[in-house]
DNA sequence: CGTTTTTTGCAACTATGTTGCAATGTGGTA
DNA sequence: TACCACATTGCAACATAGTTGCAAAAAACG
């Protein structure tokens, strides 16, 4: 688990710091997206608020994590998958909100479907943010 | 036009006032999504920030405007249309956002399409945001 | 025109995010 | 292992985004 953090941070030529390993060791643990609060919370005073933007900055850089967008005004954060790790540029994302837990989910297996814009619009990127409740709320 | 402005106001039984008149006529006049500061930046001093805040949030809460998601964080509004005013909940919106000019266009006649989610996964809501360029910069 | 209710503006505050710079830590090398 | 160059961190300060309470002002309504 602990290897695999530092073999990331490695294969993209990033200096092993405290605040990398433990960020993306917490981006491994977790299922759903990260805000910048969650991960303020979740490292205590370990770190600086700057030192977290940063570092989330580096990921997203670097592809190991990538923005959802969102109708709150809180950016998140989910790692992104071996698949398209390499380099590519997450052009379709699904995300899923669940309304009653907030948990955010990436789904990196449905299948973005395409679809007829108009004239003269060109996509480069797609995403989809459903929202709904999720498979834990809704039991 | 203006007339269409007082008439929606009334139509949502909201007082006719001064912020609510110019904001609403803002959005008429504007074919793409608007931010609050967009806004603000086109009444210039004649209303408090909190004021613009408060009349997005209401024309939201009515349904005259709808919020678009977006990774930059920052809130955009569009008009919803007539089609769609009649208090239902805009369950699917699709936007187009461009990368060279940041005009958000709501691209209401495209169709949103269906997806297929996990087990346990119940939709309430789907945005789609495409970003790219846009017609007017393509050409 | 006067009363009731809604809306506004102000002040203060929270959350979110960025920049410059000095100090510290990391990686590579002798 | 010690040293050096460079990358990263923490701090301070700032910028933007958004909210809340409350008194004053403006609409709505009779």
């Amino acid at each position: 688990m602990h290897a695999q953090v530092i073999d990331t941070l490695k294969k993209n030529q990033l200096s092993i710091t405290d605040s990398r390993k433990t960020i993306l060791q917490l981006f491994m643990e977790s299922d759903g997206a990260l805000a910048h609060m969650d991960i303020e919370n979740n490292t205590g005073e370990e770190f600086d608020r700057v030192t977290i933007y940063r570092t989330l900055q580096t990921f997203v850089e670097k592809g190991i994590i990538h923005t959802i967008p969102s109708a709150d005004n809180a950016i998140r954060y989910a790692l992104c998958k071996d698949a398209c790790s390499e380099g590519h540029h997450h052009d379709n994302h699904i995300h899923f909100m669940c309304d009653n837990c907030s948990t955010t989910y990436c789904l990196d297996h449905v299948v973005v479907p395409s679809l007829q814009l108009p004239v003269g619009f060109r996509p480069s990127r797609t995403d989809m943010v459903v929202s709904g409740c999720c498979n834990r709320c809704s039991k």
